[in-house]
DNA sequence: AGACTATTTGGCTATTCTGCCAACCAACTG
DNA sequence: CAGTTGGTTGGCAGAATAGCCAAATAGTCT
């Protein structure tokens, strides 16, 4: 495998990493249904904020979500909606899982 | 949030992170043209076996790929086809970045 | 200007993840 | 049965992440 494929997959990567944590994942979903502010976000999610930020420049670095500062407080969208047809197939997959251990325990 | 939903991020989190390393992503797409068998994948990868072994355990932990020992090898299948369409979308966010890079340097 | 609010950044510790080596296990071969 | 091959597991050192606090920044309001 050459330098470049391997960089390629390392880009992806990042993206899917990002998505890899259970509040960035909550906020992403939140997100799907529309704009939201961070202290919004912190306010739903019960972390210090400073934590809240950095999800959320996890996920503006990784190019799913833009942000947008209007007055005091700044605005997080998602960037590419497509992301949100994916969460149906992890669902997929967790179901598989719980038959799974269903069948083999 | 209560901790059942925490829960279920958790889980969500957890099948995404299976996907978030380059080189589980390298054998992830490997594996949607088809079966393969460990010492393939480490041909393909250039790791140590060990490493390769150990992905590929983490790929099965989250449920998206299957085993089967026939004689000596252990040959791995993808468990969840829909995954793969999702990587269409990583690509949409990669194209859009770069864009984003051209744009505002 | 000074006080106040919303957010980001820096710094630190605790935890988790990676990848290599060595040891081990299982199935085949002579 | 001894030797060989393919894979997994345990252990360890180094890298990367997470989350909190404190400090810095940027807009508002009086």
């Amino acid at each position: 495998m050459d330098e470049k494929t391997k960089d390629r997959y390392r880009e992806r990567a990042r993206v899917i990493k990002a998505l890899g944590h259970p509040t960035r994942l909550f906020i992403v979903d939140e997100l799907s249904r529309g704009e939201r502010c961070v202290c919004e976000l912190r306010d739903m999610i019960g972390a210090d904020i400073s934590t809240v930020s950095k999800h959320l420049s996890v996920l503006k670095g990784a190019g799913l979500v833009d942000d947008d500062k209007r007055g005091l407080q700044v605005w997080y969208r998602l960037r590419v909606p497509c992301i949100l047809k994916f969460f149906g197939c992890v669902e997929d997959v967790l179901r598989a899982n719980e038959r799974r251990v269903a069948v083999k325990p």
